[in-house]
RNA sequence: GUGGGUGUAGCUCAGCUGGUUAGAGUACCGGAUUGUGAUUCCGGAUGUCGUGGGUUCGAGUCCCAUCAUCCACCCCA
């Protein structure tokens, strides 16, 4: 009989246990921070109706999704697009549900979310075609105050300071400003505010020129001053108070100049209006200046967006792009419901991160979620070992206890390789002493401890150990 | 979906202008006087050279096809 290749299809991520734990680690450090601020977890299906996936989407989501189709629709060989399809993303599932729910929620409705969702493209390194996203999302009912728009970055700040990964910058801006400055050089066209909005993303990534080439190569067919004028503002920085103020400044100067209107387009009044708040905001949530900017250049390619929008990069790593992206959009739910729902969220690509970061070698693997391997040194002790295993779980230390016997060295060996931190030894001299051996094999260190103490002496190595990151 | 590169041991690769039994490192397994891992020393196993066809006395090497994979673009976490 022939044997099946194992395989994965590729995009999809496997882990081996101890970089499973890692994974997990991270995990968990993202979900206690979105807890922290309040944000209540849900749940929606893998699956769901395909015409609920696809109601707005253009033929660019529709080429990425994954359809699923039962057996039955299979055999009665129907072509038309199957019913059912597995999400792109937790965004279009949460609007759905706060349309399904909305008479049973309280709004604001502050959720997060984090689960495998599915993309149908074309495998490339760290681009995965199964990831995690982390979302979070505040949904107001009607209207949602911009003051939401300001407690976003202090979620992304602390979940990325406590993940330890280095420092870290979050970029501001907002879609009106760009939508407004555009409008103010002669771009009126939605359209083509758009599209324009999209290249002018690419900055950071493809450079000035590759910007200006684009706006004024065919299809766009700007101006070269215009696109001077564009260039000059998506290259704008702000890192204070002080300097946000100068850029704003100067892009409604270089409005006025322009168009030799009195008036600014509104959109472009309003978007500094809320840029300002939102920026005046982060100090008091607890998000330090040094770890946020405004860049007017970060656009997002989703359409959806309305006004803020959130980028973050680390500042060691910039080849890793994006670690975390979101915004504000007018209405979420606007094909399920007829209710207005304006809301802001943020999403952690966790596999992609987790992935690029283990590149980086900025995140090591873990060590073992068991702590303790009780060897057997003497096959006529295994009434005392399994004993030691009892007492180490009932004291909470996870432990694992060798059943089978075999030489010593390879017990060790074992324990080295599984990531188990201690190995707990006991034979004739510890007996005769009523104690046991402990080796610590991370610090290449033993020691002897009554049988009676091995409990409490555990839980405080492990403490120390866990306090001092070692 | 569009364009380009690469396929040799589990992994990273070497293999000259075609020439005998296809190699190295690493990982894996075993051993080095019987209570200690990772380090050292010795030994061992490992391949339809992606697949199919062609050229040739002879193909891992050249040609064609096919599949897989990677990169860039589109898009995005």
């Amino acid at each position: 009989m022939p044997l099946t290749q194992a395989r994965t299809m590729p995009g999809v991520m496997e882990l081996l246990p101890l970089d499973q734990i890692a994974f997990a680690e991270m995990l968990d450090t993202v979900r206690r921070n979105y807890e922290r601020f309040g944000f209540l977890p849900i749940e929606t299906p893998v699956i769901e109706y395909s015409d609920v996936l696809l109601t707005k989407s253009g033929g660019e989501t529709e080429r990425q999704v994954y359809f699923v189709q039962s057996t039955g629709a299979l055999e009665k060989g129907e072509d038309k697009r199957p019913e059912l399809a597995l999400r792109f993303d937790l965004t279009v599932p949460l609007a759905r549900y706060v349309a399904e729910h909305e008479h049973d929620l309280s709004f604001p409705f502050r959720r997060y979310q984090m689960q495998r969702v599915y993309r149908g493209e074309r495998a490339q390194r760290g681009r995965f075609r199964e990831f995690y996203q982390c979302d979070i999302d505040v949904i107001g009912k009607d209207a949602l105050s911009i003051r939401y728009d300001a407690e976003i970055p202090a979620v992304i700040y602390s979940v990325f300071r406590d993940l330890k990964i280095g420092p870290f910058t979050i970029w501001l801006n907002n879609r009106k400003i760009m939508r407004g400055f555009f409008e103010g050089l002669g771009i009126t066209d939605t359209e083509q505010q758009a599209l324009a909005l999209r290249e002018v993303d690419k900055l950071d990534k493809r450079g000035a020129d590759y910007v200006r080439d684009t706006l004024t190569g065919e299809g766009f067919d700007l101006p070269t001053e215009v696109v001077a004028k564009i260039l000059e503002f998506v290259q704008i920085r702000a890192h204070d108070h002080a300097e946000r103020e100068n850029a704003f400044v100067r892009i409604l100067t270089m409005v006025r100049e322009y168009s030799g209107a009195e008036k600014p387009p509104i959109a472009l009044d309003e978007g500094i209006k809320e840029l300002r708040e939102v920026t005046g905001l982060l100090l008091g949530l607890g998000v330090p200046q040094t770890h946020y900017a405004i860049n007017f250049s970060i656009a997002r390619g989703l359409d959806y967006y309305t006004g803020t929008v959130y980028e973050t990069t680390l500042n060691e790593h910039p080849q890793i792009g994006s670690i975390c992206s979101g915004g504000r959009y007018e209405n979420l739910a606007s094909n399920y419901t007829k209710s207005k729902l304006p809301g802001v969220g943020i999403s952690i690509g966790a596999t992609r991160l987790f992935w690029q970061l283990r590149e980086a070698k900025l995140i090591d693997t873990a060590q073992s979620t068991v702590k303790v391997l009780v060897t057997q040194m003497d096959e006529a002790q295994l009434p005392v070992y399994l004993e030691l295993a009892t007492q180490l779980r009932n004291g909470g230390i996870p432990t694992e206890v060798v059943l089978d016997g075999g030489k010593l060295a390879k017990q060790f060996k074992y324990a080295d390789r599984a990531g188990i931190r201690f190995v707990v030894v006991l034979g004739e001299d510890e007996i005769a002493k009523g104690t046991v051996t402990v080796k610590d094999l991370r610090k290449e260190d033993q020691f002897e401890v009554a049988r009676a103490e091995l409990v409490r002496t555990l839980r405080v190595e492990l403490e120390q150990a866990e306090a001092m990151k070692i």
